[in-house]
DNA sequence: CTTGACCCCGTACCTAGGTACGGGTTTTAT
DNA sequence: ATAAAACCCGTACCTAGGTACGGGGTCAAG
């Protein structure tokens, strides 16, 4: 028989808020569930599934709206593995591109914590000197 | 002599908008110039260094919070070098921090991606299947 | 049958870092 | 002298991903 769940029992269930939920609905993450004459939501148990689903990909680094596509995908019929894979294969790069940032930046803070003694007054601070020097973005 | 500049030309001349410079001042990382009797604020060429030094800083990945923070630094006399390598120190573990997350999230998709053939339909997809399937986050 | 917990809706608020708009002055160039 | 350009201010808007609030209806236990 498996009771549909509340809105309430459905965050709970999923271990987020309730106003996500109608956040998700919203946003066209969660389809509109069917009423009870009060106007009450009634989820079918399979609800937590797809928000355990949103949650997982937004670990994985997908945006809302990434997700949202992710979630059609998975109930286009003609969708295959392929596509799927290549939408993973996409958010790879993506990763990579802030990996590689993000190194470029460490570089350029190492760079300067390592030509910084410590010591010394700030108007000699190589770190301050930089930020404050006109030069072509290093970056 | 030096004529002081309008905000349209500071904001020109530091390469950004005119409407970033009084978002800025709002923030407390300008300084609110001295005005002309009808209003227009004047400012001292030094801005321009100001502003770019910003900008530098936010090419580091300092926030705008942080960035204040060093720009009162500059100020402070009793600043030493010392506290401003602390500051990009702590930095540099927050963007190790950024990149060891987004590593996390790399190999994970590498994983999903890895198992799945790209092959055959969605049904049996490996991502899909792992994005569906309860399991604790291997993040 | 009442009371408290839950649900509804719309809207506002939050962080970050700006950008845009509109209506009213002032400056500047012709 | 007049018109365009630049400036002023306050406020609203934007992306992302929610969270919170307030006023009102509903549901279930005692």
């Amino acid at each position: 028989m498996q009771a549909p769940l509340k809105t309430g029992e459905l965050a709970r269930a999923a271990g987020v808020n309730v106003e996500t939920i109608r956040f998700y609905e919203r946003k066209g993450l969660l389809p509109e569930p069917p009423r009870r004459s009060s106007g009450y939501r009634e989820y079918p148990i399979g609800a937590v599934r797809r928000i355990r689903f949103i949650q997982r990909a937004k670990s994985l680094g997908f945006t809302l709206r990434e997700i949202k596509g992710l979630l059609e995908l998975r109930v286009d019929p003609d969708t295959t593995c392929d596509v799927v894979r290549e939408r993973a294969t996409e958010k790879i790069a993506d990763v990579r591109q802030k990996i590689a940032d993000l190194r470029k930046i460490e570089k350029a803070l190492r760079k300067l914590t390592d030509s910084c003694s410590g010591n010394g007054p700030k108007e000699t601070c190589p770190i301050l000197v930089h930020l404050e020097t006109f030069q072509e973005s290093s970056l």
